[in-house]
DNA sequence: TCAGTCAGGTGACAACGTCAACTGAAAGCC
DNA sequence: GGCTTTCAGTTGACGTTGTCACCTGACTGA
C-alpha cells in the first residue's frame, strides 16, 4: 500500500510536526529526541534516519518557518492592491507576529547555529529579498539596500525586544511593535 | 589570613569569570559547571554554593555585561564634549561591538531565561534608561519613548543580524553596523 | 526468487545537571 | 580557651540526554 519512501517521508514531517509542536510547548529544553520520537510514534533512534542530528532537526524546523514567511512575504508583495508602506508594513508585522506567537521558533529562525552558520542564513534570504524588492519600489535601488538592511535588522531587533519581554517595561509607555513599525516606516517613506 | 567570606566571594568571582570564558571560547554548549568548576580550581559541586542552578549563574554573567555597558553608556552621557548625536552613536556602536566581538555573551543579554525573564530585564533596564536621557535631548520627553524604544529595538536587530552573519550577505553590498546605526541616528536627528 | 537497501528498534556509553550526605575549617559564643 | 554552629567545598549517586554500534525485518530491483 504505502511504499517504503512515502513512509519514511511521512515519518519525517511527524519527526518535525512533534519537535515544532514540543518547540511551542516548552522551549528550546523541551525538544529532546526521546520525546520527538514518542510523539511522532516512532522509538528514541528513529530520527538518526532522517537527521544527522539534533541540531539538523531544529535547523529544518528553522528553514521550514523562514520559507512559510517568504510565502507570505511574496503574496504581500504581489497584491496590486496594497501600497508599498502597507506591503512592508504587513511583511514586517507578520515576521513580528512570529515573536510574538511562538516566541522559540523566532529564537530558534534567528539563531544561528556552531556547525553550520550559513545554513539557516540561506533560507531567510528569500524573505529578504522580497523586503528587497518593495524597499525598492519606495526609495529606489540604490538606496534600498542600506534602508532594507534597517529595517529588516530593525524588525529583527523589535521582535526580539518582544520575545524578551522588554518593551513592556512602563518605561515605554506601554507601546506596542505596531507603532514601532509604523514609526519606522514612515521614517523610511519621508526619505523618498 | 583570608576570612570565610573574602575566599568565597574569590571562589564566586573565579566561578563567573571562568564561566564567561568558556561561553566566549565554545559558546553556551562549552559551559559546563563541571568545566566550570575545574577551571574555577574547584569541584563539580562547588558552583551550587553560589548560584542556585546553572541558569542563575548564566544569567549573573548576562547581568553583569550590561551593568558595564551601562557604565559606559553614562560616562558617554556625562560627557560634555560630545553632541547628542555622538553620545548616541558611541552608545548604540558599544552595545553592538558586544555583538561583534562577544557574540555568545551578546546572545545571553538579549536570551530571557524561563525561570525568572525579569531578572535580565531589570539589569537591562539602567543601560537602556540612558540612552532614553539621551534622546529626550534630542527631539524631547513626549516622542523620546518611541524613538529610544525604536533605537534600542534597531540596534539590538543590527547586532543580532551581525551575530548570525546575515549582514554579509551581498545582496547589501557590504554594509557595515556603523552605516546603519548612521543611518538610524541621522533619521532620528531629522525628527527634531 | 534472492541479495541488497534501509527505516526502525534496542542496548550501551559518556557527559551532564542536580541532590544528599559528608568533611573540615572559620566564626560566634560562653 | 573550649564548645557549638555555620558553611564552603568534596564526593558518590541518580536520572536524563545525545549519540553510536548492532540487530531486525520489510520493501526494492534484478
Amino acid at each position: 500500500m504505502t511504499s517504503r519512501a512515502e513512509s519514511a517521508a511521512a515519518t519525517r514531517r511527524a519527526l518535525l510536526d512533534a519537535a515544532a509542536e514540543l518547540l511551542d510547548e516548552g522551549g528550546l529544553d523541551a525538544v529532546t529526541l526521546r520525546e520527538v520520537g514518542a510523539r511522532a510514534g516512532v522509538s528514541r533512534g528513529a530520527p538518526y534516519r532522517h537527521f544527522a542530528d539534533k541540531e539538523s532537526l531544529l535547523i529544518a524546523i528553522g528553514t521550514q518557518a523562514w520559507e512559510q514567511l517568504g510565502d507570505r512575504t511574496q503574496a504581500l508583495r504581489a497584491d496590486p492592491g496594497l501600497s508599498s508602506g502597507e506591503k512592508l508594513r504587513g511583511g514586517l508585522n507578520a515576521l513580528i507576529a512570529i515573536g510574538r506567537t511562538q516566541p522559540h521558533l523566532y529564537k530558534l529562525m534567528f539563531s544561528h547555529p556552531p556547525g553550520d552558520p550559513a545554513a539557516l542564513a540561506r533560507a531567510a534570504q528569500r524573505s529578504q529579498s522580497e523586503f528587497l524588492a518593495i524597499v525598492a519600489g519606495l526609495v529606489g535601488e540604490q538606496a534600498a539596500r542600506r534602508y532594507t538592511a534597517l529595517l529588516i535588522s530593525s524588525a529583527n531587533g523589535i521582535a526580539g525586544m518582544q520575545v524578551s519581554s522588554q518593551l513592556a517595561d512602563e518605561k515605554w509607555g506601554g507601546i506596542t511593535t505596531e507603532e514601532l513599525v509604523d514609526t519606522l516606516v514612515a521614517m523610511i517613506e519621508a526619505q523618498s
